[in-house]
DNA sequence: ATAACATATAAGTAAATGCTTATATAAAGG
DNA sequence: CCTTTATATAAGCATTTACTTATATGTTAT
């Protein structure tokens, strides 16, 4: 039941958000630079990825860096699987997709 | 960029009326009755989950049969795949689902 | 034909959401 | 100290959203 996560990735900017954060760790200011909003805005939707489970902080000075958590997409990535059964023709591709990665 | 499957998949009764027609197909009264809303909403949410092509349509005489269309989850799953590379010690967990599947 | 039924669409509304500006908190530097 | 810098929180606002009731459209049955 992946509620808050769905609602958290369900914004474009949100979702930019982390995706930025999951390349290399940043500070808030660090990713407000690459959005045209406010810091608030950014702070916001930083805690709102925070809750959904999708993000790490760490404190350092006055500094807080951000991380991406992708593990937080598990619960997401399960409740995907449970349809897989549906659409076994897409399971060869996830399992193609898979052994590239162990390559 | 699954921008429309995502806002579709975060509201929590357009999650549950896909869970539902994902188990059978059904006319959108007989997904009503599972719900306690109006079946005008029940017509939009079905709605809403076409356009994100989660769902597809049947016409037959004054009643319309819905079914899900697991397929159009793939973006997701493959949106989300993008961050398998930063969590390797679920992609086993994950090659034993598939495996579990495949018997 | 007309009534009953199944669904979709329209219009309105209350609540949620994503932003803004203003302010609070806290750390660093002069 | 006092100012600057980094971030978070508060309050307000406009837009979106998920519903409602009312109505339109189309199909079957009498």
């Amino acid at each position: 039941m992946p509620a808050q996560l769905l609602r958290a990735l369900a914004d474009p900017t949100r979702r930019a958000v982390f995706e930025r954060i999951a390349r290399a760790e940043m500070t808030v200011s660090q990713v407000r630079k690459a959005f045209a909003i406010s810091q608030p805005a950014i702070s916001q939707h930083l805690a709102a990825l925070k809750r959904a489970g999708l993000v790490r902080q760490r404190r350092q000075g006055r500094f807080t860096y951000y991380r991406a958590e992708p593990g937080g997409l598990q619960p997401l990535m399960a409740w995907i699987a449970r349809y897989r059964a549906f659409w076994p023709e897409r399971i060869a591709e996830l399992q193609l997709m898979l052994r590239e990665l162990e390559e």
